[in-house]
DNA sequence: AACAACGATGCAAACGTTTTCATCGAGGGA
DNA sequence: TCCCTCGATGAAAACGTTTGCATCGTTGTT
């Protein structure tokens, strides 16, 4: 019943064993013989007795810890990721650190400096850029480490994720196959994000390929946030200048954009189409539904766990592990055949 | 240049001092003289020394890593609980372990043992209701602890959070000062829930106050998803005994609500009013604009953190530390008086 | 000049566990 | 009966740190 400081000694006194043997009967079972487990078994559960993980790594053994370094937590798009991932990590007995950066890679490193001082079996990060100390302290320390959310068959490092580029062809080429010439872009800063870089290259691209040319005004930033997307659209919207298609670099720049289009009597799909990229909870139920590219943010995570766990456990062999996880274009309410003039 | 296996011996040799001296310059700069402590620096660059925790942690030294338990981490209030938390917590050096229990509290207890095999140092977890055995965990390992998102006064642990009930009378009290009598709740499940479950009391104490009743079949059940809410509310609004104002138990059921009434044209607020609670991000900017309760959720992962890193410094006197943190009703575009018959 | 006090450092024990090696007793084959 | 093998367990070293105590050289005081 003491509970406080108990160690795997007290246990071993009150079972009439060794500490050799109670530790045996945690790593080993079959080493052990049944009617002495069950005493130690009744000793742990009498003295309340908890196996404390850092005396274990100390001898080499895995801390049982994964570390997850995300941009921000407060996303409705990572929130999924990590939901996924933390589950899949708890499945196999492993804990999840985790920590945000803010979008700031020099502050990432320092994350990962921190998760390498608690000794983590491995390492997962949001997308393929970092700083370079970043990738050589993940490589002199030789630590399994995985790229979330992006796949590059190029990536120095093992990754598992769709391609972002492809995300923002698909609906460029969305609104290219209704029938709209007259697009504008609507999307996040791009430093320190290299998936908003990759799929305003990819929108980009189509657009290219189509001779569509996007003119500066209707090229919009915005800080992800609903609220902030709204405001941005507002000059757009406000005059009668107006693209007929507008591709958001995620949903929630796409949902600020339909808020202020519908406010302002600008009516979607009639007048603008908007598609998003995501598909986050709340697209397909709000009014009109949002037409966009489905990430799938669960999968990403769950598989993420998985490729990483095996790296993991493969002692000796670390193979880069590349896993592209497909895209698909989710056509809604949002998006229509430009209006005729 | 090595970086693999590097140890606090290894950078003594380098720097020709021995490892309590290193140690000490680590832990005690001042005990160290300034040349000396730069030879070490000079010595931990040049092998890539990373401390190791683990070790440090089993001289009974802080772990440096704090405990939260969530019901989910998809979940736009949550994430962003969480993400405040985690940036006080890396502020003051702290790194935070994440586990979510899926509202199975059987499932958290789990969780909890899990996060003390690796020694938090401190514990913080969601709402007030939890298993005995989870209570008895925290009693007898001492360990400090914190509730979230939930005020008490006659709490068993320390809390930090707004009154839940009171979330819900005011969200109730604003539709009957517009003048409703006639009143819908719709809520999730209460099992496992302690903040829904008094926030549909605080609801129910309002309208029991002002003598209005609410039929069974305008009490509705969604889990925590906008597809779910709406889903609900169909049968409810396609009917013709609508009620002239829904309390909903949260912000994303209150935005399936509106969505669903939208969708069959029954005008919101015009027809029917709704409030919901939470104040989450998008709810501000949708169309019509949500009325709500805002529950400072930033506030209290900031605040939790704060007094769960106040307890942990405190090595002797543990005292039980209740904050309230204040409620706000926001009145927005989605109530108004009732439609007059 | 002798001594106290102090600052800087080293030595070695300690932390809680795991693991290697040794020991012991039982059972089996000759 | 003797020897070998095998299963179960214990003793002790090891893991990477921190820290109490000891040591040593300086400086200041009388």
């Amino acid at each position: 019943m003491a509970g406080r400081h108990v160690d795997i000694v007290h246990v071993a006194r009150r079972a009439g064993v060794s500490p050799a043997t109670v530790s045996r009967a945690f790593n080993h079972p079959s080493l052990v013989r049944a009617d002495t487990r069950a005493r130690i078994s009744a000793a742990v559960d009498e003295l309340g007795y908890i196996r404390n993980r850092a005396a274990r790594s100390i001898h080499g053994k895995r801390s049982g810890t994964i570390g997850l370094v995300v941009p921000t937590v407060d996303n409705a798009i990572f929130s999924r990721l990590i939901q996924a991932f933390s589950d899949a990590l708890n499945r196999r007995g492993f804990t999840l650190l985790l920590a945000a950066h803010g979008y700031d890679l020099e502050r990432e490193k320092e994350l990962l400096r921190s998760f390498l001082e608690h000794r983590v079996d491995g390492i997962a990060m949001i997308g393929l850029d970092h700083e370079d100390a970043t990738f050589a302290l993940i490589e002199t320390r030789q630590v399994p480490a995985v790229a979330l959310w992006n796949h590059d068959g190029e990536s120095r490092m093992s990754c598992v994720g769709p391609e972002n580029r492809h995300a923002g062809y698909l609906a460029a080429q969305h609104l290219a196959d209704l029938g709209h010439r007259r697009i504008g872009l609507l999307f996040p800063p791009v430093r320190g994000n290299d998936r908003a870089a990759a799929r305003l290259e990819g929108a980009e691209a189509l657009l290219g390929e189509r001779g569509i040319a996007v003119p500066g005004r209707w090229r919009i930033e915005a800080v992800y946030s609903v609220a902030a997307a709204k405001r941005a659209c507002v000059d757009l919207i406000g005059g009668d200048d107006l693209p007929t298609g507008l591709v958001a670099g995620n949903d929630v720049l796409a949902q600020g954009a339909v808020f202020a289009a519908t406010e302002r009597a600008v009516g979607v799909p009639d007048r603008m189409s908007v598609v998003g990229i995501g598909d986050f909870s709340g697209s397909a139920e709000m009014t009109p539904s949002l037409t966009t590219v489905r990430l799938p943010a669960a999968e990403i995570g769950a598989a993420g766990a998985d490729v990483l766990l095996e790296l993991v456990r493969s002692e000796r062999h670390r193979p880069l592990v590349r896993r592209n996880l497909p895209l698909e274009l989710v056509a809604r309410a949002s998006t229509a055949p430009p209006p005729v003039l």
